[in-house]
DNA sequence: ACCATATCGTTATGATCATAACGATATGGG
DNA sequence: CCCATATCGTTATGATCATAACGATATGGT
């Protein structure tokens, strides 16, 4: 059976072995699903300036208040190279402020300027709605029902 | 029944405005969610050097035999841009071969070549389990719905 | 036949992501 | 004190993604 006749199937059609359907896939639906999420944040926020990645690294920072960079990556599930870039930018643009930790010279204690602080508190309303339109399909128990098996199937993040 | 409202609000306060939780919005789990699934993915066939988005797109091609380059692109949920740069490294790998087609001038048709195809019926198996793996913290029962629910988020795409 | 419109593929730009490799700094055990 | 180990931030490389602008080709209405 290890040589299957599969591989020499164009479509694998008539083979209940090849019932395969890429739709069926977690991650392939969970990537479709996440680029419309991520469309209807980006219509909302785009005249701000800023990106979906962007947006959730504000606003984990504005619900913890000022952490080291490392840890505000990992609170938003970023590679230390990736939260570093994205900070950066948001620095650059004024919304970010950074300063050495006192107690650690290895880390960097990454704030909000007045700036960013504000914006972050105008953009969430929109994220609000955002939510909301993505989830549009669903009725409200279902929409529950979603939340909480996705928040399960990542459960083991550092929170 | 509507879900107890157990978001830890800092200040014990009742301030609707500060309910809001990153955790709970769709978009930002749904990235989480995906990320994993990538992970779970890409640990199994980064030997055979594919990638998550570039596993979609041959499965696809597979699932569905030979067709144009953006209509490829459009059943895997990605910009003419993006499939047009994963084809290509697909096709510079001998992967995957492309020919004008025969009725419009304007059309590229994308198919596999040998290797490609035998290539990707060897994934597929690693692709299910890998999927059974992203889904492993959930009940069978959970797990369709789950599915069930991130399709219809997704329903109103190009199939 | 003509023209407005749509579609196809391409190019370019900028942001997002993973991975690997690296130097610097803490930290804890011997 | 010293060293193994872990953590932090950085750099570099390559892939993924959206958007906008563009030329070429089809298509449908007039």
């Amino acid at each position: 059976m290890s040589t299957e006749k599969a591989a020499a199937l164009p479509h694998g059609v008539e083979d209940p072995s090849s019932a395969y359907s890429l739709d069926g896939q977690v991650g392939f639906l969970l990537r479709c699903a996440y680029q419309r999420a991520s469309g209807n944040l980006l219509r909302r926020i785009a005249d701000h300036g800023l990106t979906p990645a962007q947006f959730s690294v504000m606003a984990r920072l504005y619900e913890r208040g000022s952490m080291s960079q490392n840890r505000l990556g990992r609170l938003v599930g970023m590679e230390p190279a990736n939260i570093r870039d994205v900070v950066q930018r948001l620095k650059r643009r004024g919304l970010l402020e950074t300063r050495p930790a006192p107690d650690d010279a290895r880390r960097l204690v990454i704030d909000f300027s007045e700036k960013g602080r504000s914006l972050i508190a105008r953009l969430i309303p929109l994220e609000i709605e955002s939510s909301a339109q993505t989830l549009a399909s669903l009725n409200p128990e279902e929409q529950q029902t979603l939340l909480q098996l996705l928040g399960r199937l990542v459960e083991a993040e550092d929170r």
